[in-house]
DNA sequence: CATGCACAGCTTTTT
DNA sequence: GCTGTGCATG
């Protein structure tokens, strides 16, 4: 087979050891994603089928390269059944598989949000809704139910009920926040092992991207796919495990020999990517992190350009140096390098504000990464409740947003009245305003306010069964006056952004099988801002350390190398600051060409002071 | 029911 | 120091 030529040794190992457990431990840049999809086209190749592979990934953006990718070393498959996507997508597909009511509306950040905040009225309790609700996903992460929740202390004895009737209120809107997706996945394999099992045997061959980011439940998942023909191949790298706060346990790589019987550990260690200035540099960084697998990173691209710290005066100077070092470079020769090779990296998102003034200064155009995602705008964020109630009329929260927008005169009273009356009959919220016409505890104004919402809505859910998603949008913001009000308002933003949901929906109906309207919202709700990211644009990349992970770019700038902000003041123990440290790794290892290292003596951020150099810049200069 | 003001709260966030 | 949220007022 030809392509195994364009392997070295290591990754040729990793390809072909295709059946039994195997560990491959890739080091930043050594050609992870390429051994994955080489693995995937040699397995194709050797005659299995597509349908009894799986790989899983963590983002969408990750799942559809990797599809990609293999397509173009392999075209004589049938992609429909080849499985590569995210653990949330593989789970949702399979819940709606066989899940008794498997139209289930997903819950995001903002309606998980508003849905605690209603627990906490009704019980009376008043703790930070951020609190409540992390301490709810970490026990879903960790497969503990709200019946099986057991308080151990004061904080979580207040927790309990929060978490019960939190879940109470998914099951009643038949909502599921993204841990159910996981959660409930495991929970069907374990109340039907029969189902399990027919997963067990379709998926013989199994690929997990970024294992070190996995939490328990992940780790479940593919520990319980494997056991039945243990062919899984777990790629990963301790150095780049940076998402501890979202329940990741570094301990599932770590442990990977514990696991599995007789297990295959590769280490791919050459670099592809970056100049030996910049990983050495970066190796001496990751050297003090104690609890590593241990590996050395090497490349044959010797020498390179030297890395440039600078110490700014303040944080719009820093700003400055980043601004004027870019136009530098990319102006130089008349051409120079274009602007999307550049990306400036931080910690934290309210360091953006100060390099996006500077950017503007210097007229140079940039795009942010990450921050407020598109659907999450407001008004993207209505039309979706739309048409979220209408896959799932039982979906309280999505009612709850759009009942009143635009203002058609239901207030806070009424929908207080009917929220009563419905929990009262023990019907959802929606049946109640059905049936409001009958009763007469509302004024006739409201009541009249009501009919005609239901009408309208109604109206909406007889068209589902006819009209595809574009039309039923587009029927959504005509008949509820939405552009309308828009277009008086004069909101121009927000209409560009409709316009661009519009160009969103008809891309899903070009490019996918299943069009329901169904499908198009579970697309919607696993999708994010890194997945639509244009990299080909010509602008400068601003993004957090956090969202940089998997990139790379010809210049990286890391600024506010600063102790309070890397490693951040919250930050505490050993372990926190190691991870922070790894943050720094990550950062330094996307540089391809050069790296450029920044902080400043005096900062303005949240009222506090910092500019003492990062403690990470005295470890790998030695000195500043 | 919309508007305005005071006040909390602020790390990262693949889904 | 800034921004989004929640409550009170008109």
């Amino acid at each position: 087979m030809d392509i195994l030529k364009e392997l070295n040794p290591q990754q040729k190992e990793a390809v072909l050891h295709t059946d039994g457990p195997l560990l491959v431990l890739a080091g930043a840049g050594s050609g992870k994603t390429r051994v994955i999809t080489y693995r995937i086209a040699y397995l194709l190749h050797q005659g299995i089928l597509p349908e009894n592979i799986l790989g899983v990934t963590f983002t969408n953006k990750a799942a559809d390269e990797m599809k990609k990718r293999v397509e173009t070393i392999n075209n004589s498959f049938s992609r429909q059944r080849l499985w590569i996507s995210t653990f949330h997508s593989a789970c949702v597909r399979i819940l709606r598989a066989h899940l008794k009511n498997p139209n289930f509306t997903i819950y995001d950040a903002d309606d998980q949000n508003s849905l605690i905040k209603e627990c906490l009225k009704e019980l009376n309790v008043s703790l930070q809704p951020k609190a409540v609700l992390t301490t709810i996903s970490r026990a879903k992460e960790n497969l503990i139910t709200a019946g099986e929740y057991t308080p151990t202390n004061f904080f979580e004895q207040r927790i309990k009920p929060l978490y019960e009737l939190y879940q109470s209120k998914l099951d009643e809107n038949n909502g599921l926040d993204f841990d159910d997706i996981l959660m409930k996945t495991i929970l069907l394999w374990q109340e039907y092992p029969q189902i399990l099992e027919l997963y067990q045997n379709r998926f013989k061959y199994l690929l997990v991207d970024e294992y070190q980011d996995t939490n328990y439940v992940q780790y479940l998942f593919t520990r319980m796919l494997a056991q039945r023909h243990s062919n899984i191949c777990c790629v990963g790298d301790d150095d780049q495990s940076i998402y501890s706060f979202r329940g990741a346990d570094i301990r599932n790589i770590l442990d990977f020999e514990k696991d599995y019987k007789n297990v295959k550990i590769i280490r791919l260690e050459e670099n592809y990517r970056s100049t030996d200035v910049i990983l050495s540099m970066a190796n001496r960084v990751i050297s003090h992190n104690i609890g590593r697998k241990g590996k050395t990173l090497w490349t044959r691209k010797t020498g390179g350009l030297p890395v440039i710290t600078y110490v700014g005066a303040d944080e719009h100077q820093e700003a400055s140096f980043v601004a004027r070092k870019v136009l530098e470079i990319s102006g130089k020769g008349g051409g120079g390098t274009t602007l999307n090779n550049f990306a400036v990296l931080y910690r934290v998102n309210a360091q953006s504000r100060v390099l996006e003034e500077a950017f503007r200064r210097a007229n140079l155009p940039y795009s942010i990464i990450g921050g407020v995602s598109f659907y999450g705008r407001k008004e993207i964020k209505d039309i979706l409740a739309y048409l979220k109630v209408m896959a799932n009329p039982q979906d309280a929260v999505s009612l709850k947003r759009i009942i009143n927008v635009p203002t058609r005169g239901i207030g806070k009273t009424t929908i207080q009245k009917i929220e009563n009356s419905a929990r009262e009959k023990g019907i959802s919220l929606y049946s109640a305003l059905q049936e409001i016409q009958t009763t007469e505890i509302l004024p006739p104004k409201a009541t009249a306010a009501i009919k005609k919402f239901v009408e309208l809505m109604d109206n909406f859910i007889n068209l589902k069964t006819t009209k595809g998603v574009l039309e039923l949008t587009n029927e959504v913001l005509d008949k509820t006056g939405y552009r309308q009000e828009l277009k008086e308002l004069a909101e121009n933003d927000r209409l560009d952004n409709i316009k661009e949901f519009l160009i969103s929906i008809e891309e899903f109906e070009t490019s996918n099988e299943d069009k329901s309207l169904e499908a198009f919202l579970v697309n919607i709700s696993l999708y994010t801002n890194i997945d639509n990211w244009d990299d080909t644009s010509h602008k400068v990349n601003l993004m957090t350390l956090h969202s940089a992970k998997g990139l790379e770019f010809s210049y990286v700038f890391l600024a506010g190398l600063e102790e309070g902000i890397l490693p951040h003041i919250n930050a505490r123990d050993e372990v926190e600051k190691e991870e922070e440290r790894r943050l720094c790794y990550v950062g330094m290892t996307r540089a391809k060409e050069q790296l450029f290292l920044s902080y400043a003596i005096k900062r303005r951020l949240y009222s506090g002071s910092f500019g003492q150099p990062s403690r990470f810049l005295l470890e790998c200069k030695g000195r500043i």
